[in-house]
DNA sequence: CTCACTTATGCTCAAAGTGAGCATTGTGCC
DNA sequence: GGCACAATGCTCACTTTGAGCATAAGTGAG
């Protein structure tokens, strides 16, 4: 079903304006602090079988794009779309593994975040830690490790070019999407990290072999995917770190009651990064977003958390915490 | 060129997958510290010619749909595009005016910022204020005057229906979206206020009338656009509101050098609030996004101001203001 | 039963960041 | 010179943050 045979020849008489246009899902949960995207095996074509994202093909029944993708992943993966958020619309000729599939001219993406992690009814599908394909982007456990080589490799990158103004060009986005100098990492620039890797040449797939890493490439620049669609991971995780800072939308991933740690853990895996714990817990209950519960956890080691909930109402209430840019008083 | 002519049916046999893609287009500038942007004549079918964003086929010619619209409009506008943004892909069957054009099924958006703003080489083309086709956006004079008149209909609207439940989330999403209650007014919601107006059969538009509002009701609900592009356009219009505030983007839409209140006057007419002048001059000093030049403004009542330049370099140094989720020192 | 250990939760404090407004400085104009 | 007007400088109270110390309340070992 999901799984995308090249059955028609690509450079087909396609100059003409249809075009075929296909959907991509990222669908995300979190559990046990781990981030995780629900993925596909992928009948590939040189390099055997891969993992992908759940893809399919427009669905023109429906009024609207995003009730389509809803209505077509709630029934092969059983699974109940809380959020759902469009992403991007790639449509580059000369990536998404023109070879693979020759169909899609365009694909539209989406971001949907769940809250049960359920096997998946989808066949063949199963949840995986995103980190798995961008190793380079959890700094939960500090710095990773994959960072340094990456760097080396991308240094070399740019040294490579004659050209002494594109080496300065290549050497500036750099320093800028990996924090070199400054150590300034911006934990939201995850897709143009991942494009600069792809245009260095480290991501296997941008020379069409999806399969054939060696398992240290794998290690440093992570596990491959069929396709763009790491491409269109990096796109889902960098909107959603972002997202998250000024929407309530994490609370599309908890259960119906948690532990504030658990909440934090949870921003925490999105996020890539570390929270001082006693200053989110403040955060959190300033802003009003949770309300107590009379549970409290039991069994664990340590004092038992408190159980909270989202409180549904904030959706209300708070027009979504605009910060900057506050309005004077008086018309000039 | 960019008129469309209903040449197909609708409902042919388009069932299959082949779908026929637009580019639509929001060409924004802001001169006189007026927000504007670029709007054609479109030959319309029922209620004549009516006027609408710069639109056109998707072409496949080119190895990314940015560059497609970049080359597509740079060659019939002359205008030179600094800043693009994909905006949203719109897919809706039962909008986008399904009689007008019959042709696209589906239509990749775009935001550009331009520079420039010379009469466009377009044929039929002309900037236009944003605020006339979305009136009660423009809090820069107060409250705007059709807001009153707005929000009796849509109250009326919520009532009309027997549903309480449904009344009742009627008026949530209206006082969210216009900030009855609270008077929280959040002028980035602008897609959201637009929508329930469309929803609430205020948009005529909607009835598949574009020409055909009084000047009654165009004074209150604004001039009408062809197809949907009033909702293209409220959608770049609440993109940019919410980008200027943490991207330097407003920049793309400044002269070589300018005055701080020049600016100021820029981010408001985008924004569509008045700024606190003192508090928005510290702001931009301290986030060093200017530098000053020799240069100072002449001629004009008043004490002269000094003229400055955008420093580019930020862009480099700034990794985008991240606000929120600072990071803890050590790995828990 | 008490101690060691672990996690939850409360609270403080200094440093920045913000909102609002007063005061002063240059210019053109009469 | 005096006035109106806009630019620019500066103050001040008030919040919001970043960081850490201290205390509370469980578990398991001895």
């Amino acid at each position: 079903m999901t799984t995308v045979k090249d059955t028609q020849g690509r450079d087909s008489d396609a100059l003409p304006n249809p075009s075929a246009v296909g959907l991509v899902a990222v669908i995300v949960a979190a559990t046990d602090g781990e981030p995780r995207a629900l993925t596909v095996q992928v009948d590939g074509q040189a390099a055997g079988r891969s993992v992908g994202l759940p893809a399919g093909p427009l669905v023109p029944e429906h009024p609207t794009l995003e009730r389509g993708l809803r209505a077509w992943v709630e029934r092969q993966t059983h699974q109940r779309l809380g959020y759902v958020e469009q992403l991007y619309t790639f449509g580059d000729r000369d990536r998404q593994g023109d070879e693979a599939h020759g169909l899609h001219s365009l694909s539209v993406a989406y971001l949907a975040l769940v809250r049960e992690v359920r096997p998946a009814g989808l066949a063949e599908a199963s949840w995986r830690n995103w980190y798995r394909y961008l190793p380079w982007e959890d700094f939960r456990e500090g710095r990773p490790a994959a960072l340094s080589e990456i760097e080396r490799k991308l240094l070399a990158w740019a040294g490579e070019t004659g050209d002494a103004k594109l080496k300065r060009r290549r050497e500036d986005r750099l320093s800028l999407t990996f924090g070199l100098c400054d150590g300034a990492w911006n934990e939201e620039r995850v897709l143009e990290r991942y494009e600069l890797l792809f245009e260095a040449g480290l991501i296997p797939e941008a020379r069409g072999q999806s399969g054939a890493a060696s398992p240290a490439d794998i290690a440093v620049t992570g596990q491959p995917m069929a396709f763009d669609h790491r491409r269109v991971l990096a796109t889902a995780i960098g909107r959603l770190r972002g997202k998250i800072k000024y929407r309530p939308v994490v609370f599309e991933l908890m259960p119906p009651t948690f532990t504030l740690f658990q909440l934090q853990r949870t921003v925490e895996a999105l996020s890539g990064t570390n929270l001082h714990k006693q200053n989110f817990r403040r955060l959190v209950a300033q802003q009003g977003l949770v309300e107590e519960t009379d549970g409290v956890t039991s069994g664990a080691t340590g004092r038992p958390a408190r159980l909270v909930r989202f409180r549904r109402e904030v959706l209300l209430e708070r027009p979504a915490p605009g910060f900057r840019l506050r309005p004077a008083k008086r018309p000039v």
